[in-house]
DNA sequence: AAATCGTACAACCGCTCAACC
DNA sequence: TGGTTGAGCGGTTGTACGATT
Protein backbone atom coordinates (compact mmCIF):
# COMPACT_ATOMS: atom_id res chain seq x y z
CA UNK A 1 0.00 0.00 0.00
CA UNK A 2 1.69 3.50 -1.07
CA UNK A 3 1.23 6.23 0.34
CA UNK A 4 -1.51 8.05 -1.31
CA UNK A 5 -0.69 10.93 -4.07
CA UNK A 6 -0.46 14.40 -3.74
CA UNK A 7 -2.58 15.61 -6.08
CA UNK A 8 -4.92 14.14 -8.93
CA UNK A 9 -2.67 13.00 -11.42
CA UNK A 10 -5.94 12.72 -14.14
CA UNK A 11 -6.42 16.36 -14.33
CA UNK A 12 -2.67 17.63 -13.87
CA UNK A 13 -0.64 18.85 -16.69
CA UNK A 14 2.61 17.61 -17.28
CA UNK A 15 5.71 18.70 -19.08
CA UNK A 16 6.95 21.86 -19.66
CA UNK A 17 5.53 24.74 -18.57
CA UNK A 18 4.02 28.10 -20.88
CA UNK A 19 4.86 31.32 -20.35
CA UNK A 20 1.12 31.87 -19.47
CA UNK A 21 1.33 29.56 -16.16
CA UNK A 22 5.00 30.77 -15.56
CA UNK A 23 3.27 34.60 -15.43
CA UNK A 24 0.61 33.37 -13.19
CA UNK A 25 2.34 31.48 -10.65
CA UNK A 26 4.78 34.28 -10.85
CA UNK A 27 2.49 36.91 -10.26
CA UNK A 28 0.51 35.05 -7.78
CA UNK A 29 3.63 34.22 -5.36
CA UNK A 30 4.99 37.75 -5.74
CA UNK A 31 1.91 39.64 -4.48
CA UNK A 32 1.07 36.70 -2.41
CA UNK A 33 3.59 34.36 -1.02
CA UNK A 34 3.27 30.36 -0.80
CA UNK A 35 0.69 30.10 1.41
CA UNK A 36 2.67 27.53 2.92
CA UNK A 37 1.22 25.23 1.46
CA UNK A 38 2.24 24.54 -2.12
CA UNK A 39 -0.35 21.69 -2.60
CA UNK A 40 -3.56 24.13 -2.63
CA UNK A 41 -1.69 26.89 -4.46
CA UNK A 42 -2.29 25.60 -7.95
CA UNK A 43 -6.32 25.34 -7.23
CA UNK A 44 -5.88 29.26 -5.86
CA UNK A 45 -4.58 30.38 -9.02
CA UNK A 46 -6.34 28.23 -11.40
CA UNK A 47 -3.41 26.03 -12.47
CA UNK A 48 -4.18 22.31 -13.61
CA UNK A 49 -0.48 21.41 -12.04
CA UNK A 50 0.50 19.19 -8.97
CA UNK A 51 1.70 21.48 -6.08
CA UNK A 52 5.07 20.30 -6.41
CA UNK A 53 5.51 21.05 -9.93
CA UNK A 54 4.66 24.58 -9.10
CA UNK A 55 7.38 24.67 -6.46
CA UNK A 56 9.78 23.26 -8.35
CA UNK A 57 8.99 25.70 -10.89
CA UNK A 58 9.31 28.61 -8.71
CA UNK A 59 12.06 27.34 -6.91
CA UNK A 60 14.37 26.68 -10.06
CA UNK A 61 13.15 28.84 -12.66
CA UNK A 62 10.74 31.85 -11.57
CA UNK A 63 12.42 32.58 -8.04
CA UNK A 64 14.04 36.17 -8.71
CA UNK A 65 18.00 36.47 -9.01
CA UNK A 66 18.38 32.97 -10.56
CA UNK A 67 21.30 32.53 -12.56
CA UNK A 68 21.11 29.83 -15.19
CA UNK A 69 24.16 28.50 -16.89
CA UNK A 70 27.92 30.17 -17.43
CA UNK A 71 29.41 28.54 -14.54
CA UNK A 72 32.96 30.53 -13.48
CA UNK A 73 35.87 28.67 -12.50
CA UNK A 74 35.16 29.84 -8.77
CA UNK A 75 32.07 27.98 -8.92
CA UNK A 76 33.44 24.57 -10.53
CA UNK A 77 35.77 24.88 -7.76
CA UNK A 78 33.65 24.96 -5.14
CA UNK A 79 31.53 22.44 -6.54
CA UNK A 80 34.19 20.44 -6.56
CA UNK A 81 35.57 21.13 -3.33
CA UNK A 82 31.78 20.41 -1.91
CA UNK A 83 31.20 17.70 -3.36
CA UNK A 84 34.46 15.92 -2.28
CA UNK A 85 33.68 17.22 1.10
CA UNK A 86 29.80 16.29 1.51
CA UNK A 87 28.85 14.14 -1.47
CA UNK A 88 25.37 14.77 -3.63
CA UNK A 89 23.95 17.23 -0.90
CA UNK A 90 22.91 19.83 -4.12
CA UNK A 91 20.71 21.81 -1.58
CA UNK A 92 23.76 22.08 0.71
CA UNK A 93 26.39 23.11 -2.32
CA UNK A 94 23.60 25.26 -3.84
CA UNK A 95 23.18 27.27 -0.66
CA UNK A 96 26.76 28.34 -1.19
CA UNK A 97 26.53 29.74 -4.58
CA UNK A 98 23.67 32.74 -4.82
CA UNK A 99 21.48 32.10 -7.73
CA UNK A 100 22.01 29.16 -8.08
CA UNK A 101 19.47 25.81 -7.49
CA UNK A 102 20.48 22.28 -6.69
CA UNK A 103 18.79 20.86 -9.53
CA UNK A 104 21.31 23.41 -11.91
CA UNK A 105 24.40 22.40 -9.59
CA UNK A 106 22.84 18.39 -10.22
CA UNK A 107 22.51 18.97 -14.04
CA UNK A 108 25.62 20.76 -14.27
CA UNK A 109 27.20 18.17 -12.57
CA UNK A 110 26.19 15.36 -14.14
CA UNK A 111 26.51 16.68 -17.56
CA UNK A 112 29.57 18.39 -17.61
CA UNK A 113 31.52 18.59 -14.35
CA UNK A 114 31.56 15.09 -14.09
CA UNK A 115 32.92 14.20 -17.94
CA UNK A 116 35.50 17.00 -17.33
CA UNK A 117 37.20 15.51 -14.66
CA UNK A 118 36.77 12.31 -16.26
CA UNK A 119 38.15 13.01 -19.37
CA UNK A 120 41.32 13.94 -17.40
CA UNK A 121 40.90 10.89 -15.33
CA UNK A 122 41.47 8.89 -18.30
CA UNK A 123 44.17 10.89 -19.90
CA UNK A 124 45.93 10.53 -16.25
CA UNK A 125 45.02 6.88 -16.58
CA UNK A 126 46.83 6.24 -19.86
CA UNK A 127 49.63 8.48 -18.67
CA UNK A 128 49.84 6.63 -15.35
CA UNK A 129 50.61 3.30 -16.94
CA UNK A 130 53.44 3.91 -18.39
CA UNK A 131 55.42 4.45 -15.17
CA UNK A 132 53.99 1.54 -13.05
CA UNK A 133 57.37 0.67 -12.82
CA UNK A 134 58.62 3.52 -10.78
CA UNK A 135 55.86 3.90 -9.01
CA UNK A 136 57.19 1.17 -7.09
CA UNK A 137 59.94 2.26 -6.13
CA UNK A 138 58.16 5.49 -5.25
CA UNK A 139 55.93 3.34 -2.91
CA UNK A 140 58.49 2.13 -0.76
CA UNK A 141 60.71 5.36 -0.72
CA UNK A 142 57.81 6.80 0.28
CA UNK A 143 56.79 4.84 2.90
CA UNK A 144 60.33 5.33 4.40
CA UNK A 145 60.44 9.48 4.59
CA UNK A 146 59.13 11.72 7.06
CA UNK A 147 56.21 13.21 6.76
CA UNK A 148 57.43 16.39 5.55
CA UNK A 149 59.06 15.15 2.84
CA UNK A 150 55.97 13.08 1.94
CA UNK A 151 53.51 16.14 2.07
CA UNK A 152 55.69 18.30 -0.42
CA UNK A 153 56.07 15.29 -2.67
CA UNK A 154 52.35 15.43 -3.09
CA UNK A 155 50.96 17.96 -5.90
CA UNK A 156 48.36 20.09 -4.43
CA UNK A 157 46.71 22.08 -6.78
CA UNK A 158 43.29 24.52 -6.12
CA UNK A 159 42.70 24.47 -9.84
CA UNK A 160 39.63 21.75 -10.96
CA UNK A 161 40.61 22.12 -14.46
CA UNK A 162 44.21 21.79 -14.01
CA UNK A 163 44.93 19.28 -16.28
CA UNK A 164 48.49 18.88 -15.75
CA UNK A 165 48.49 18.10 -12.01
CA UNK A 166 46.05 16.19 -9.60
CA UNK A 167 44.17 18.78 -8.35
CA UNK A 168 42.42 19.06 -4.87
CA UNK A 169 40.42 22.74 -4.56
CA UNK A 170 41.81 24.01 -0.98
CA UNK A 171 38.44 26.36 -1.13
CA UNK A 172 36.45 26.13 2.38
CA UNK A 173 33.68 24.25 3.25
CA UNK A 174 31.18 27.01 4.85
CA UNK A 175 27.96 25.47 5.21
CA UNK A 176 26.81 23.15 8.17
CA UNK A 177 26.59 20.26 7.30
CA UNK A 178 23.22 18.22 8.45
CA UNK A 179 23.53 14.81 8.43
CA UNK A 180 20.58 12.24 7.72
CA UNK A 181 20.18 8.75 6.63
CA UNK A 182 18.66 10.35 3.41
CA UNK A 183 21.96 11.99 3.22
CA UNK A 184 23.35 8.98 3.66
CA UNK A 185 21.50 7.26 1.04
CA UNK A 186 22.35 9.56 -1.68
CA UNK A 187 26.20 9.45 -0.96
CA UNK A 188 26.38 5.82 -1.42
CA UNK A 189 25.51 6.56 -5.08
CA UNK A 190 28.36 8.62 -5.71
CA UNK A 191 30.99 7.10 -4.06
CA UNK A 192 33.09 6.19 -7.74
CA UNK A 193 32.57 9.86 -8.54
CA UNK A 194 35.03 10.52 -5.02
CA UNK A 195 37.23 8.11 -5.62
CA UNK A 196 37.88 9.89 -8.72
CA UNK A 197 38.00 12.89 -6.87
CA UNK A 198 40.17 11.69 -4.75
CA UNK A 199 42.36 10.21 -7.47
CA UNK A 200 43.11 13.02 -8.98
CA UNK A 201 44.77 14.68 -6.34
CA UNK A 202 43.61 14.54 -2.74
CA UNK A 203 42.54 12.02 -0.16
CA UNK A 204 39.37 11.39 1.29
CA UNK A 205 38.46 9.71 4.69
CA UNK A 206 34.52 8.70 4.97
CA UNK A 207 32.60 6.10 6.64
CA UNK A 208 29.08 6.97 5.01
CA UNK A 209 29.19 4.08 2.62
CA UNK A 210 29.61 1.35 5.53
CA UNK A 211 26.98 3.11 7.10
CA UNK A 212 24.21 2.62 4.44
CA UNK A 213 24.93 -0.23 3.75
CA UNK A 214 24.22 -1.21 7.48
CA UNK A 215 27.75 -1.34 8.92
CA UNK A 216 28.85 0.29 11.73
CA UNK A 217 32.07 1.28 12.74
CA UNK A 218 32.40 0.48 15.70
CA UNK A 219 30.90 -3.43 14.69
CA UNK A 220 33.75 -3.46 12.13
CA UNK A 221 37.05 -5.19 12.94
CA UNK A 222 40.06 -2.93 14.00
CA UNK A 223 41.36 -1.33 11.56
CA UNK A 224 44.53 1.09 11.92
CA UNK A 225 45.58 3.29 8.96
CA UNK A 226 48.80 5.51 8.82
CA UNK A 227 48.33 8.05 5.88
CA UNK A 228 51.70 9.15 4.37
CA UNK A 229 50.63 12.77 4.28
CA UNK A 230 49.49 14.95 7.21
CA UNK A 231 45.44 15.61 7.94
CA UNK A 232 43.19 16.96 9.95
CA UNK A 233 40.69 14.86 11.88
CA UNK A 234 37.46 16.34 12.60
CA UNK A 235 36.29 14.87 15.96
CA UNK A 236 32.44 14.79 16.51
CA UNK A 237 31.70 16.42 19.55
CA UNK A 238 30.32 14.88 22.33
CA UNK A 239 26.92 13.54 21.55
CA UNK A 240 27.50 13.98 17.69
CA UNK A 241 26.87 10.68 16.28
CA UNK A 242 30.15 8.96 15.64
CA UNK A 243 29.79 8.60 11.87
CA UNK A 244 30.80 12.01 11.71
CA UNK A 245 34.21 11.48 12.31
CA UNK A 246 36.25 12.26 9.09
CA UNK A 247 39.49 13.38 7.84
CA UNK A 248 39.69 16.45 5.80
CA UNK A 249 41.00 17.14 2.41
CA UNK A 250 44.73 18.75 1.81
CA UNK A 251 43.38 21.60 1.23
CA UNK A 252 41.55 22.01 4.61
CA UNK A 253 45.37 22.59 5.68
CA UNK A 254 45.16 26.24 4.75
CA UNK A 255 41.96 27.00 6.74
CA UNK A 256 41.67 27.00 9.78
CA UNK A 257 38.12 26.81 10.42
CA UNK A 258 37.88 24.12 7.76
CA UNK A 259 35.80 22.15 7.52
CA UNK A 260 32.70 22.95 8.88
CA UNK A 261 31.85 25.56 10.50
CA UNK A 262 29.83 23.47 12.60
CA UNK A 263 29.52 22.81 16.43
CA UNK A 264 29.11 19.46 16.16
CA UNK A 265 32.71 18.91 15.46
CA UNK A 266 35.74 19.74 16.60
CA UNK A 267 39.63 19.65 14.69
CA UNK A 268 42.67 18.62 15.68
CA UNK A 269 45.44 20.38 13.88
CA UNK A 270 47.71 19.31 11.19
CA UNK A 271 49.46 16.11 11.02
CA UNK A 272 47.05 14.13 12.99
CA UNK A 273 46.41 10.59 11.25
CA UNK A 274 43.10 9.18 10.90
CA UNK A 275 42.95 6.56 13.51
CA UNK A 276 39.99 4.19 13.69
CA UNK A 277 41.08 1.29 15.08
CA UNK A 278 42.65 0.20 18.44
CA UNK A 279 46.10 -0.59 17.59
CA UNK A 280 48.35 1.57 15.24
CA UNK A 281 51.23 -0.13 15.95
CA UNK A 282 50.17 -2.88 13.45
CA UNK A 283 53.03 -3.61 10.58
CA UNK A 284 51.86 -2.04 7.11
CA UNK A 285 50.26 -5.03 4.60
CA UNK A 286 49.72 -4.60 1.12
CA UNK A 287 45.56 -4.21 1.66
CA UNK A 288 45.49 -6.59 -1.49
CA UNK A 289 46.19 -9.30 1.08
CA UNK A 290 43.47 -8.70 2.57
CA UNK A 291 40.54 -8.14 0.21
CA UNK A 292 40.85 -10.48 -2.27
CA UNK A 293 39.97 -8.78 -5.84
CA UNK A 294 38.79 -11.54 -7.55
CA UNK A 295 36.08 -11.89 -4.95
CA UNK A 296 32.06 -12.01 -6.65
CA UNK A 297 30.96 -11.26 -3.58
CA UNK A 298 31.20 -7.78 -3.18
CA UNK A 299 30.93 -4.67 -5.74
CA UNK A 300 33.79 -3.22 -4.09
CA UNK A 301 35.02 -1.76 -7.31
CA UNK A 302 31.48 -1.31 -9.07
CA UNK A 303 31.86 1.90 -10.69
CA UNK A 304 35.34 2.47 -10.35
CA UNK A 305 35.59 1.11 -14.19
CA UNK A 306 36.57 4.64 -15.40
CA UNK A 307 38.77 5.22 -12.64
CA UNK A 308 41.17 2.08 -13.84
CA UNK A 309 40.25 1.82 -16.68
CA UNK A 310 38.43 -0.78 -18.94
CA UNK A 311 41.17 -3.30 -19.22
CA UNK A 312 41.57 -3.59 -15.20
CA UNK A 313 37.92 -3.72 -14.91
CA UNK A 314 37.49 -6.67 -17.17
CA UNK A 315 40.12 -8.53 -15.39
CA UNK A 316 38.26 -8.00 -12.43
CA UNK A 317 35.26 -9.41 -13.86
CA UNK A 318 36.63 -12.18 -15.80
CA UNK A 319 37.51 -13.73 -12.53
CA UNK A 320 41.28 -12.87 -12.91
CA UNK A 321 42.99 -12.74 -9.40
CA UNK A 322 44.44 -9.12 -8.64
CA UNK A 323 44.74 -7.68 -5.42
CA UNK A 324 44.18 -4.09 -4.34
CA UNK A 325 47.96 -3.57 -4.03
CA UNK A 326 47.98 -4.62 -7.95
CA UNK A 327 45.25 -2.55 -8.46
CA UNK A 328 47.05 0.64 -6.60
CA UNK A 329 50.01 0.02 -8.23
CA UNK A 330 48.46 0.03 -11.95
CA UNK A 331 46.27 2.93 -11.43
CA UNK A 332 49.02 4.62 -9.71
CA UNK A 333 47.78 5.33 -6.38
CA UNK A 334 48.90 4.47 -3.27
CA UNK A 335 48.41 3.78 0.55
CA UNK A 336 49.80 2.94 3.56
CA UNK A 337 47.28 1.01 5.48
CA UNK A 338 47.60 -0.86 8.72
CA UNK A 339 45.29 -4.04 8.88
CA UNK A 340 43.91 -7.12 10.74
CA UNK A 341 44.04 -9.75 8.20
CA UNK A 342 40.76 -11.34 7.09
CA UNK A 343 41.29 -15.57 6.68
CA UNK A 344 37.90 -15.47 4.28
CA UNK A 345 36.84 -13.09 1.72
CA UNK A 346 33.29 -15.08 2.17
CA UNK A 347 33.59 -14.02 5.55
CA UNK A 348 30.21 -12.15 6.33
CA UNK A 349 32.02 -8.97 7.49
CA UNK A 350 33.46 -8.88 3.92
CA UNK A 351 31.19 -7.00 2.71
CA UNK A 352 31.21 -4.39 5.18
CA UNK A 353 35.03 -4.65 5.68
CA UNK A 354 35.34 -3.72 1.76
CA UNK A 355 33.19 -1.22 1.67
CA UNK A 356 34.73 0.58 4.37
CA UNK A 357 38.45 0.05 3.18
CA UNK A 358 37.44 1.75 -0.10
CA UNK A 359 35.86 4.74 1.36
CA UNK A 360 37.94 4.78 4.17
CA UNK A 361 41.48 4.69 3.38
CA UNK A 362 41.28 5.78 -0.48
CA UNK A 363 44.36 7.78 -0.73
CA UNK A 364 45.62 8.72 -4.29
CA UNK A 365 47.90 12.02 -5.74
CA UNK A 366 50.81 10.65 -7.13
CA UNK A 367 53.69 13.54 -7.60
CA UNK A 368 54.92 14.05 -11.26
C1' DA B 1 18.03 17.01 -46.66
C1' DA B 2 17.12 13.37 -43.59
C1' DA B 3 18.47 10.37 -40.00
C1' DT B 4 21.03 9.58 -36.05
C1' DC B 5 23.48 10.79 -32.06
C1' DG B 6 24.87 13.50 -28.13
C1' DT B 7 24.11 17.11 -24.90
C1' DA B 8 21.79 20.16 -21.77
C1' DC B 9 18.24 21.11 -19.03
C1' DA B 10 13.48 21.04 -17.29
C1' DA B 11 10.46 18.31 -15.00
C1' DC B 12 8.89 14.22 -12.68
C1' DC B 13 9.12 10.46 -9.27
C1' DG B 14 9.76 8.46 -5.07
C1' DC B 15 11.74 8.78 -0.87
C1' DT B 16 12.67 10.79 3.97
C1' DC B 17 11.82 14.04 7.44
C1' DA B 18 9.28 16.85 10.40
C1' DA B 19 5.14 19.06 11.81
C1' DC B 20 0.68 18.41 13.07
C1' DC B 21 -3.40 16.12 14.81
C1' DT C 1 2.22 7.58 20.43
C1' DG C 2 1.18 6.59 15.98
C1' DG C 3 -0.80 8.05 11.64
C1' DT C 4 -1.17 11.55 8.11
C1' DT C 5 0.39 15.11 5.31
C1' DG C 6 3.25 18.61 3.08
C1' DA C 7 7.90 20.13 2.19
C1' DG C 8 12.18 19.19 0.62
C1' DC C 9 15.65 16.51 -1.53
C1' DG C 10 18.21 13.69 -4.86
C1' DG C 11 17.94 10.44 -8.70
C1' DT C 12 16.03 9.66 -13.02
C1' DT C 13 13.57 10.52 -17.19
C1' DG C 14 11.82 13.17 -21.08
C1' DT C 15 12.51 16.36 -24.54
C1' DA C 16 14.33 20.03 -27.27
C1' DC C 17 18.03 21.22 -29.94
C1' DG C 18 22.45 21.30 -32.12
C1' DA C 19 26.12 18.47 -34.24
C1' DT C 20 27.43 14.83 -37.02
C1' DT C 21 26.99 11.32 -40.52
Amino acid sequence: MGRAPCCDKANVKKGPWSPEEDAKLKSYIEQNGTGGNWIALPQKIGLKRCGKSCRLRWLNYLRPNIKHGGFSEEEDNIICSLYISIGSRWSIIAAQLPGRTDNDIKNYWNTRLKKKLLGKQRKEHNHQARRIDGLKQEISLMMTMNKEAVDNSMVLSSNCNNTETPYWPELPVLAPIPYSNQDARSLNDHASIRRLLMKLGGRFSSDDESIHQGGNMEQLLPINVMSSAPDVTIYPQEGAPSYLAATSSPGALNNPTYPFENPQFMMEGSGVNLLQGHDQHQPNHDIGQLVGFNSSSHGMVDGLEFLYGDELYNNRNGGEGMTYGDMLARSGSYSVYDTQPVADSTNSNYDQLGSSFDELRYSGGVAE
